[in-house]
RNA sequence: GCCGCCAUCGUCUAGUGGCCUAGGACAUCGGGCUUUCAUCCCGAAAAUCACGGGUUCGACUCCCGUUGGCGGUACCA
């Protein structure tokens, strides 16, 4: 039989980080098999469904790359299909109508195991302690139960795979598989992902929209890597892998069982391996862009190999390199004291023969220093405090380079005029 | 409370009875390189394998219990 996976979030709020994992994880396995993996949309939850957030879902997916197969699939659509099967289950006796609504009536021995398939492990349930339940609710639409069972019989979805928190739904589940007398489909749970505080990760840690990560300058090959990892280690040891990488290596039985805490240091840490890996025209592209294409294509191409060892988001591009398209703010306190020095400074600047080249920059400016008895690293560190009012930069001689000679001359001469 | 899942360095994890005096990665600390910061390279510290019982010639690995964490306990998903 063939492997179909889908993810099937509810349109109740932004997609989150834990949803990105699920959703990757029903995608390798889908990519794995040579199967497809579709998009399901819960809606229906009246009550809660927030606007815009089925697009953020949508949006998400597209951004990670997680394509889906076929149209997405709305279960408000399907109303008639849920309210046949409850139908069939009050004729077979399996369920009965009270309140307007109508409920399952479950079956009160045996037990309910099945062997999930992350770790393999068995997962057993006492039916006795299950009691009728809500199928079709009195305004008409299935609960997620029903829905649930349902769909992914009727969509051939194989295995399912959804979060932990549905573990304890199981019972209720293949009751109504069997009641249906359907195959029951195999189950993978995915551990929780927990915050640094150890409680499952959700508002209350800041947590963030999947797309908020994008924002901040995170790189969707990274998300996806790090997510991957959360829980899972591929066979080969490898942590740094492709998405071909991971559908190649991927298998929920190597899962790990426990939660997971997210760690948005080695997340960081991750985004900057692929800032590095980056072919330089696609990190400069990524950056004009996340720049809001406000400065020149030419001068972030030329920024780019100054930055790439240098960043771990894209965000951080700004505070390294704003000096070069504003004019920087000075700590006077700083420099004053070194007023003297930087007027000789000034002067062998506009001594030197332009364009000024690297080696004669770098000579000039040693001697200089060891003419007023200086270390060689003060007078570039000075100098560099003097064109951007910071202390950490590009590389002193290619950010000159980017700001022109007379720029840089003109700086100096303003940061001597302050005082 | 009840039901279920889980338990190896701060964090992600390797480990499926002897190869473990427990390995790797991130983070941390130290060093090298270096005109800043990084990158890169080298090194260190960091886990009495939650605890207590078994089983076994031998347990991180198997079993039981305890403790702890998490999840569920809705006409929410």
């Amino acid at each position: 039989m063939s492997v179909k996976t889908r993810f099937a979030p509810s349109p109740t709020g932004l997609m989150h980080i834990g949803g990105v994992r699920t959703a990757l994880y029903a995608y390798l396995v889908a990519k794995k098999a040579q199967g497809t993996f579709s998009l399901r949309i819960e809606d229906t939850d009246q009550a809660r469904l927030v606007e815009g957030t089925e697009e953020d879902i949508i949006d998400t997916l597209k951004w990670l790359g997680l394509q889906f197969d076929g149209e997405i699939i709305y279960q408000s659509k399907r109303m008639d299909i849920y309210k046949e099967h409850a139908q069939k289950l009050i004729g077979a006796e399996k369920a009965y109508e009270k309140d307007g609504a109508i409920y399952f009536k479950t079956k009160k021995e045996g037990k309910s195991k099945i062997v999930d398939l992350v770790g393999n492990r068995e997962i057993e349930f006492d039916n006795s302690a299950q009691d009728d339940f809500v199928i079709l609710k009195s305004d008409g639409y299935p609960t997620y139960h029903l829905a649930h069972v349902v769909d992914d019989h009727l969509l051939e979805t194989n295995p399912v795979i959804r979060g932990a928190e549905w573990i304890s739904s199981l019972p209720k589940h293949i009751m109504l598989f069997e009641a249906f007398s359907w195959e029951i489909p195999q189950y993978a749970h995915l551990p929780i992902i927990l915050g640094t505080d150890k409680s499952k990760l959700s508002k209350r840690h800041g947590a963030k929209a999947a797309l908020d990560y994008r924002q901040d300058g995170f790189l969707a090959e990274a998300i996806l890597n790090y997510m991957a990892l959360l829980g899972w280690t591929p066979p080969s040891g490898k942590e740094v892998l492709s998405l071909d990488e991971m559908i190649e290596e991927f298998d929920l039985a190597d899962v790990h069982l426990a939660n997971p805490v997210f760690d948005i240091t080695k997340l960081e840490w991750m985004n900057g391996e692929y800032i590095r890996k980056s072919q330089n025209s696609k990190l400069k592209s990524q950056i004009w862009e996340f720049l809001e294409r406000r400065h020149s294509e030419e001068l972030i191409e030329k920024i780019v190999p100054l930055v790439k060892d240098r960043i771990k988001k894209l965000s951080d591009v700004v505070p390294l390199c704003d000096f070069l398209w504003e004019t920087p703010e000075y700590d006077k306190l700083k420099v004053e004291s070194k007023k003297e020095i930087l007027i000789k400074i000034l002067e062998k600047m506009e001594g030197m023969e332009k364009p000024w080249k690297a080696d004669i920059f770098e000579k000039t400016f040693r001697e200089l220093a060891d003419e007023l008895g200086i270390k060689h690293g003060d007078i570039f560190q000075l100098i560099r405090i003097a064109i951007s009012g910071q202390t950490v930069t590009p590389p002193l001689f290619e950010s000159i380079q980017i700001l022109g000679e007379e720029e840089t001359v003109q700086r100096l001469k303003q940061l001597i005029a302050m005082w």
